[in-house]
DNA sequence: AATTAACTTTACACCCTGTCAATTGAACTT
DNA sequence: AAGTTCAATTGACAGGGTGTAAAGTTAATT
């Protein structure tokens, strides 16, 4: 594995990202990435064994280019249940946007890949842990308001701050990112937190 | 055109419409259709100029079959703002299963085919002209909880109830149909209504 | 009996994914 | 300097999809 071959691989990760981020919803070909990369189709199954391989390569290749472990600090350091609602939605909200165009691309194949789906499956069970946290953590704290279940309220909670709703919200309802979390934030609080505002 | 036409258009749209059904998600090709329809793959294009004008007939036989019109009697009769709210979900509710195939193959289409993407935008502008109705309603009625401007809560009205948190309630997190309609309709009141219980 | 129209088979052009073989070219080894 | 190695190349192929076209079959209508 030469250095250079190294770097043609990063270079196709990146373009494939690219590519996801200016063709939204865009199904993006094997030619589409070689061309972009500057290289031949056939050159790519070098690198990757299939279009899956490289759309799970690309997710782990933004995954760790977004840094969301970082950027949940926000959320781990906060102490109370509010808090961790305020500071998930906050870091969910600013993520969405710079992870669109690759949400969309594993989405789409969601139904015809298994492959990609247990990657996008993968990272929707990562964020409903974040959601269980916090629900469990506004219970503990008898803050969860009376009529929920934990149960209810994590598939609730998890359920509104999907991409889908964030789609919906910013591109067909006319909200700012900032807009979104704000509102977002308040709703959620008013739903789950028994003495809101 | 014949009867034997008349009958073989209906016979197409049909096994369409349950092919959509069986394989949800999974794209249709003509061929599929064909097949199901005890033809040859050249005859559907006797029928149907191409794919996309097949899957917007298609969409008008199941919209005609299932008579979402007829259905939305319950909401039209409604007099309250608080009764169209629950008679909306709950016509909605009852609706979403019926039309899941098919509301998933235009989803799917959404960023490859604007003739389909235009049908299903169209179904879901007349979803939110009932969200409307029913936020103008409790507004005028000083029944909208006050801090929602009546844009904000048709927006969050109608990302609520989208097929896609549908889909994620009850196939995703183990919501029967029925808990999903009684869950909802309590959740969009106290989320909207000033002084629900 | 002749016509009409639906439907058939066969073939093609053009897209896609994925595989394979033969070749170029540059760098690294001896 | 000569030989080896390996990424990348071109070109061909199999199999899938949409869509177009031509020629032949079948059955009802007139």
């Amino acid at each position: 594995m030469s250095s250079k071959e190294k770097n043609t691989r990063a270079r196709i990760l990146h373009e494939t990202w690219q590519l996801m981020e200016q063709r939204i919803g865009k199904t993006i070909s094997m030619s589409d990435v070689a061309k972009a990369a500057g290289i031949s189709r056939q050159a790519v199954y070098l690198h990757f064994e299939s279009r899956t391989d490289l759309l799970v390569a690309t997710s782990k290749y933004v995954d760790q280019l977004k840094g969301l472990d970082d950027r949940l600090s926000l959320f781990k350091s906060a102490t109370t249940g509010t808090q961790m609602l305020h500071a998930s939605v906050e870091v969910w909200g600013n993520f969405m946007p710079e992870i669109y165009g690759l949400a969309k691309a594993l989405m789409a194949t969601r139904d015809s890949d298994e492959a990609t789906a247990a990657v996008w499956d993968g990272n929707m069970a990562y964020l409903k842990s974040i959601c269980a946290q916090t629900i469990t953590s506004l219970k503990q704290e008898g803050k969860l308001a009376p009529e929920w279940t934990e149960e209810d309220a994590i598939s609730v909670f998890w359920t509104m701050i999907s991409v889908n709703n964030w789609e919906q919200l910013t591109k067909e309802c006319g909200w700012s990112n900032a807009q979104y979390i704000e509102k977002m934030q308040h709703l959620l609080m008013r739903t789950f937190v028994a003495d809101a505002v």
